[in-house]
DNA sequence: ATTTTTTACGAAAACGATTAAGAAATTAGT
DNA sequence: ACTAATTTCTTAATCGTTTTCGTAAAAAAT
């Protein structure tokens, strides 16, 4: 049914029906109440793209990420979403694989307004960043957040990445660990590089020499990753303890213990980055440093409607660092011999 | 930039151009070319709305399911996704939560023609099905998906839940379970039903009489469900296996059997559906029945496009039962006292 | 050489809403 | 009582495509 057969029903035109049902002041009250009875009685909306040409906007938005099987961003649509349902906006979902050329292809292809804002967070490889300010320069508001990058000028929200690195590989000190290891998830993303960096911190801090053969750079290929951690705990008296900067790495980390009979934590603790609900559960349970990821699907979400909004607001400017929590637990459990 | 002035760039008219574009038999391969070069170059692309609006078809699905930060729904959406960008179809998500309130709201907002179908996993309240009705009413292709209603008119794609469920019983019988507990997931769920009836057929069919009070009626509310396991749980020595209908109550069991004091697998063996990765690194390692989620989407979505593209296709009859795994751990295994 | 068919393109009318501008009806101001 | 202002509604233009229909020009048939 169209707005003008709706009018005919109600014996007004077209463009009161408009009116009414966007709540114009040039309307009276029991018109409107009128038209929104009908309109709910019929279950009458008017057509979605019609009114989305005539205004230039849909409601819309589109989530881009590297992978939607995954404790952390799974919980951020969640966020995500819950705000978007408040604010009556869809969200679009799109999965780049962790490919940098996907990422490129599905940007590219939002530069057409089919939404009014993206939230984004980049492919572990991406190194290129034109897309994204092709974006910025379309004027199409943009978020990044947990995967941001630094070169792009636009709002990010992250969690405290050094700050957590730092805090993980202290712990790791603390309970006794003198050779630890970083697994890096990648060698480009800012979050990543933003780990590392506190665990240098750390090492550094307690006059701990950098042993650069304990960096693990892996990438998104879990055979080969498979191979450089299997490699690095074959030769088991040079590394004690492990930061890994990603859930997969460190689940891989408890196949390969497993495989090679190493023991966690007599042998070997381990401390991730994960959102993992059962870490507690795991054997041994695992010592995490868990992103607020619903939390910051929330922020993330709120922070671009305000930019959908209220154009003339500033908010790529804005860069929040949310903070992220170390739950101690077996994995990284001090033994006494 | 509108197609008029792309065509202008080019000096042809805009006709030409949207018939270049979408590869019309009326226009010379070399105007094709020119159209498809600049287009290319400028990365121009027409006006999505316009364009929908006028064809009536927006390449648009969308996926309604009760929640995401889920490892069942989220390799779902990976499966469906991926056919979506296969077919250059967008895909919107939306979360019930488990209300089937917001269900049916969600249902009725998308009768607008937002979308050309609907994936859709019912929310495990939901009774009520006239919203799924009006949609097929409507001619809005509509796929059901795990959590399907047998009453829809409709495709539908599930598990073997019967077989699974007589299956998961079966083994927990044969480590040498006597008193086999279930847990459901909700009352009303299809697929909830026939893992109840399996579970029921291979009591039945090992002569074992059917305790009404070890079959648990859970809900979306985790506290009550925390009680009423507990409650099952406490009298010990009523229950020495639980087949479990859904992950997060095996969660929570394994929480309670923690805190009980309870030990797994000797004094209580677990067997849950589940799609969680890391089953086998759990305290114990978590036996399951592991369903082909990501396949599941890919199906799902594979049919709904078919329904789409084929309008006289009679995809609704369609009713595909597919294989879920046994994969047995620690939490099943047989200890010889 | 003339007619017929085919090919390749353009003009203009949709699609269904929103909104600027205008008109009738009502209220307020003097 | 007459004009001015306000309220409430309508008409018509517009958003940017796609598609029907028409028409040249080129190719084929006679």
């Amino acid at each position: 049914m169209t707005i003008k057969e709706f009018a005919k029903l109600l014996n007004i035109s077209a463009a009161t029906v408009s009116k009414a049902m966007n709540d114009s002041h040039e309307i009276s009250a029991i018109t409107k109440k009128r038209v929104l009875d009908l309109a709910e009685e019929l279950n009458f909306q008017p057509n979605p793209n019609a009114s989305s040409l005539r205004r230039n906007k849909n409601k819309t938005i589109a989530i881009v990420i590297p992978e939607i099987a995954n404790n952390f961003f799974s919980k951020a649509i969640d966020g995500i979403e819950m705000i978007a349902q408040q604010k009556g906006y869809h969200s679009l979902i799109y999965l780049t694989h962790e490919s940098s050329t996907k990422e490129l292809g599905i940007i590219k292809h939002l530069m057409n307004g089919r939404v009014d804002g993206i939230l984004a967070s980049a492919s572990l490889e991406t190194k290129d960043l034109t897309h994204y300010n092709d974006l910025l320069d379309k004027n199409i508001p943009l978020v990044l957040f947990d995967r941001v990058c630094e070169e792009v000028q636009t709002a990010k929200i992250t969690t405290d990445d050094f700050h957590a690195g730092y805090i993980a590989t202290k712990h790791l000190i603390d309970t006794g660990c003198k050779k630890i290891g970083f697994l890096a998830f990648s060698e480009v993303a800012y979050a990543c590089r933003k780990r590392k960096e506190g665990y240098l911190e750390a090492l550094n801090e307690h006059k701990i020499e950098v042993d650069e053969s304990l960096i693990i750079n892996c990438s998104n290929d879990m055979i080969s990753n498979f191979t450089l951690i299997n490699n690095l705990l074959k030769k088991r008296k040079k590394v004690d303890g492990i930061f890994s900067s990603a859930e997969n790495l460190a689940i891989l980390s408890y196949q390969i213990c497993s495989e090679l009979a190493i023991n966690i934590p007599k042998d070997l603790k381990i401390v991730t980055f994960s959102n993992m609900p059962m870490a507690s559960y795991l054997n041994p349970s695992l010592t995490t440093i868990t992103q607020p990821a619903f939390e910051m699907g929330k922020e993330a979400a709120s922070l671009l409607f305000l930019a959908i909004e209220k154009p003339r607001n500033n908010y790529k400017d804005v860069f929040t660092e949310m903070k992220s929590n170390l739950f101690i637990r077996n994995s990284t459990k001090r033994i006494f011999k």
